[in-house]
DNA sequence: AAGGTGACAGTTT
DNA sequence: TAAACTGCCACCT
């Protein structure tokens, strides 16, 4: 009935995320789609850090595999460290071997 | 009520 | 090739 649950299918999609993948903004939009709004995906995270159960929000970046969202969490590194713990390396901030590891829900999901 | 903001992305200079 | 600008749409003050 409103907006909200475009929220909900985001969370819901950011969950499905398998670990050790990484997913971004602009998919997740474009799975909804909503292409153009691949802000409010960005905004939706920044509203799960309360959200139960969490959100592995740290599995989505944006689409050049950048941890843009690192500053939002606890500490800076949490991010980083979640994504290591998982088997995702970061060089620079950045996922390496992004391609590789980029999860699309639209591929995913719509098999 | 109106204006400004942003965890992006695509296009252009 | 890299850097900068604009578009976008819901949320926040």
């Amino acid at each position: 009935m409103k907006n909200k649950d475009f929220y909900s299918d985001v969370y819901e999609i950011v969950r499905l995320i398998p670990p050790g993948r990484v997913s971004t903004y602009g998919a997740i939009a474009r799975c909804l789609g909503a292409s153009r709004s691949s802000r409010l995906v960005g905004y939706a995270m920044n509203l799960s850090h309360n959200l139960t159960p969490a959100v592995p929000a740290h599995r989505v970046v944006n689409r050049n595999g950048l941890l843009t969202g690192k500053h939002h969490f606890s500490y800076e590194n949490e991010m980083q460290e979640l994504l290591e713990k998982e088997g995702v390396i970061i060089e620079n901030e950045q996922v390496k071997e992004f391609a590789n590891l980029f999860w699309d829900p639209i591929t995913e999901l719509k098999i």
